[in-house]
DNA sequence: AAACTTCTGTACCAATCAGTACAATCCTAA
DNA sequence: TTAGGATTGTACTGATTGGTACAGAAGTTT
């Protein structure tokens, strides 16, 4: 049984609105157009398991935009300023934020702790990767500030509800990361 | 009708680990040891106004104690130090979430847009005014990375749970503020 | 067309939810 | 001690919750 991307991105986002905890199965129910009947078809488990598929998801896409290019790319700066652009993308400039950083400040976190610390684990450490290559110092300690620094600024730009906030965050955490 | 502070501590308390939503009043009696009877006197308007109530008391809790002191202090360098050393024990190391940026992430926003866009906004300018008598340059880009360094910093320690990890971001966060 | 498999709709369930009402108890001042 | 105000306990309410069961509808294969 394997459920659509499109349902789990409709799922991600009640899940990112709501939380989890919040998001109810009529809520679910009315954004993603099925019944409780195919819901519970497709994820017998119930949201548990809706929730596990979207992180899974949302892993496999980072691993293909943001991690892999990281590794990857033969110009390291240029992947990290791809990177930004990206997240930048995904994020809708702050106004959509992390379900895996939300998931891992509320009362879910251990539910899915592996899931929450491998997206961050790849994440920094494809970044660190790419530091090491361009000869960054400390590629370890300025993947971990810029991993927290884009976290930081979705929380900061939806509490000002100011995007802005977000993408100047972003440009100065890239030119730490970058030495410009 | 002024609640205790040590009431408002325990709401806090329920509110950090399961969310606006999560914490239900049956958790809470739990908490507080107080029944539903003595809840709804004390905030007549219910959950809503717990929370604002909880929100103004930590707000107040920072003006004092780490705003303040930015803004006062005759060593600004010193004063951004302590700031520093006082998050890391308030947070617990980051064990404790910032129960405004997880209310800043969750549907809760826009109900307390005010009380938690004014935490933001005191913190980052109380910050950009130490730096500023510091002669350090942009003191504004630098307070707003701060500030968002330590939610970032927040949200990473939980993803890992390790607080090492809040630890070593508000170390070089301090460094990035102090020009050292 | 018939048989089989997959998917959906919905009635139902027990539990929990936030909130209301108010009697009873506790506390304080005179 | 009494009266009045503050506080608490708890029964009750209608609504919502996540989940179950299963008949019926839809899709697929022969």
């Amino acid at each position: 049984m394997t459920p659509s991307p499109a349902l789990l991105a409709q799922l991600g986002e009640v899940f990112r609105e709501y939380g989890f905890e919040g998001a109810s199965l009529s809520q679910i129910t009315r954004a993603t157009g099925l019944g409780k009947g195919s819901l519970y078809h497709q994820f017998p488990d119930g949201k548990d398991e809706m929730a596990a598929c979207v992180l899974d998801e949302i892993g496999a896409w980072f691993e293909a935009q943001i991690y892999a290019p990281l590794r990857i790319a033969p110009d390291p700066a240029a992947a990290i300023a791809l990177m930004m652009r990206n997240v930048e993308t995904y994020f809708r400039s702050g106004r959509r934020v992390c379900l895996v950083g939300v998931f891992a400040t509320g009362a879910v976190r251990d539910r899915f702790a592996d899931r929450i610390a491998a997206y961050f684990t790849a994440w920094r450490d494809a970044l660190a990767t790419a530091l090491g290559r361009l000869g960054r110092p400390d590629p370890a300690g300025l993947a971990e500030d810029a991993v927290a620094a884009i976290q930081g600024g979705l929380v900061a730009a939806r509490a000002w509800d100011d995007p802005a906030v977000f993408a100047r965050v972003l440009h100065r955490a890239q030119a730490r990361l970058l030495g410009t």
